[in-house]
RNA sequence: GGUCCGUUCGUCUAGGGGUUAGGACACGUCCCUUUCACGGAUGAAACACGGGUUCGAUUCCCGUACGGACUACCA
């Protein structure tokens, strides 16, 4: 039977979505296109404290910024509707009572206090604390309790959770799609709160459930899932889905450019640099910057990300969207992680810049400027900037009449036959119709001409008498754009004060 | 501490029983250029360690070291 490939991306929206975030979205829509599958939105918003209002849209709208398209789930609809876990606590319930029902799962009435209590004394021990086989006889659970105490415990009101009663001896293992066979024994793993006591499930139920329910065949996460990934088999198992059970796919974790660690908020303060798609504003109203908001092109983070853990084996470093979904493949993600080079997102982002056209650049960007001057500033400058918006303070400092002059040039080339031919040339501008960078440089090298002296002697002088500054793009064009009547003062300017 | 996962240039990585261990970023040098940048060329730079297995191991196995994740009624 050939099954439709189902990936999800499933984030919490306990904040703004962290660049590791984007790369699993863009991994499991990779595998999706590629399969010709469907990806899934869900929102995993069992936490209430955790909430925070806005994350949820700053997701929607990150992935959309980026081209990764969602086919079916929070924002989109679909058949498999509500896409929120908030909006499906009856689902929940009603599972957790069919695992209650088969005796794979108890209800629990140890207070938060009473198993803090517990794993202080085992400390002291030495020893950790497990909520398992072994010690689940001593605590207080449907289990150790008599079925009418649990019963008034609960018609009471009191507080209790779900517990999945974990074998105590059951070998586990399952194949990830990137580190191949992983084996563990069920004693290492406690037994885990499916429901917590506000009515609401944990992660791990809600999360094995829903993949099920929404016919999800595979999941590709974040490794810092993988040690939960033998309970999630456990619950495949309990639940008899172990036959329909999704692939596992566990990603490499984006580490810290320097030190050790994985990428953190902190890291990007740090270093400067973004770990949020888009900029964020948190509800105390501190601001995080965003790549979308520093300049990066949507088009250099995708490739950036893409390779940050995969590779398509060839030496082909720039790909579209389009290109990585035709290349990408699960059996090429490595294992281990990936230290994020922010060095590298920049290089993409000049690659992808130089790529566009001066035309669109210049309407998308330069909009204050006059069409075709805008075109020409474009072309002067977008193989010397990182981000777009240089280009525009570029563009801007342009029309600005230089208030300081390279000093280093200044004392080496601002010399006697330096002032002699500039002096010249400006004089012999304002007879020149056609300001333009062929006539201008005519103008020049006739008046040098004249004069005997030879080019490179004097433009640097020149450059900084328009600029002030010792390096630039190509002077001529600059002039041209800067306007004779400016270039004409400024030469004047700088022969008077200089 | 326990469980699980990992380890090729500074970084991202290719490769895989016999290779001059390849590419990219960053860095150095040279060329181009009126300067700078772009571009081109080039250089320096890596198989964590110890045992096996083998004619031969960076590649396979086992240990060790180191790194990481997890160890909540968070996801």
């Amino acid at each position: 039977m050939s099954q439709e490939v189902r990936v999800r991306f499933a984030p919490s929206p306990t904040g703004p979505l962290h660049i590791g975030g984007v790369r699993t979205a863009l991994y499991n829509y990779l595998l999706a296109k590629k399969l010709g599958g469907k990806m899934l939105l869900r929102i995993e918003d069992t936490d209430q404290n955790r909430f925070v209002p806005g994350a949820e849209q700053y997701i929607i709208e990150s992935l959309q910024w980026l081209g990764i398209t969602i086919d079916e789930g929070v924002g989109v609809g679909g058949p498999h509707e509500p896409y929120r876990q908030s909006e499906r606590s009856a689902i929940y319930q009603e599972h957790a009572q069919i695992l209650l029902d088969a005796g794979k799962a108890y209800y629990a009435f140890d207070t938060s206090e009473e198993l803090d209590a517990m794993r202080a004394t085992f400390e002291s021990q030495g020893s950790a604390f497990q909520y398992n086989a072994v010690t689940r006889t001593r605590l207080k659970n449907s289990l150790t309790l008599s079925e009418e105490e649990v019963k008034a415990k609960i018609e009471a009101g009191e507080p209790y959770v779900i517990r999945l009663k974990v074998p105590a001896k059951e070998e586990i293992r399952f194949k990830d799609l990137i580190r191949d066979w992983v084996h563990v024994h069920s004693s290492t793993i406690d037994d885990k709160v499916l429901m917590k006591s506000d009515g609401l499930p944990t992660y791990h139920l809600a999360n094995v459930v829903d993949d099920h329910l929404m016919n999800i065949t595979h999941v590709i996460r974040g490794e810092e899932w993988l040690p939960s990934a033998p309970l999630h088999v456990m619950l495949y198992r309990a639940f008899g889905w172990e036959n329909t059970m999704p692939q596992f796919a566990h990603l490499p974790l984006l580490l810290k450019p320097e030190g050790n660690g994985k990428l953190s908020k902190r890291d990007a303060e740090i270093g400067g640099f973004p770990v949020f798609p888009l900029e964020w504003t948190n509800p105390e109203g501190v601001k995080s910057i965003g790549f979308r908001e520093e300049g990066y092109l949507k088009e250099a983070l995708i490739n950036f990300l893409a390779f940050l853990g995969w590779n398509p084996g060839t030496e082909q470093e720039i790909f579209s969207l389009e290109e990585l979904t035709q290349a990408f493949s699960l059996e090429r993600i490595n294992k281990s992680g990936a230290k994020f080079d922010i060095n590298k997102a920049k290089w993409y982002n000049e690659q992808y810049l130089r790529q566009q056209s001066d035309e669109a650049l210049a309407s998308q960007y330069l909009t204050d400027f006059e069409t075709d001057k805008a075109v020409k500033i474009v072309h002067l400058f977008k193989e010397r900037v990182t981000f777009p918006q240089q280009i525009v303070s570029e563009a801007n400092a342009l029309f600005v009449a230089p208030t300081s002059y390279d000093q280093a040039v200044i004392a080496s080339k601002w010399n006697d036959d330096a002032k002699k031919a500039i002096t010249a040339f400006k004089e012999a501008l304002p007879a020149l119709d056609n300001f333009v960078a062929d006539e201008i440089k005519h103008t020049l090298s006739a008046e040098l001409e004249k004069l005997g002296i030879k080019m490179g002697k004097v433009m640097q002088a020149l450059r900084v008498a328009v600029t002030g500054a010792g390096a630039g793009p190509d002077l001529m064009l600059l002039m041209e754009i800067i306007g004779k009547d400016a270039v004409i003062q400024r030469l004047d300017t700088a022969l008077t004060t200089l």
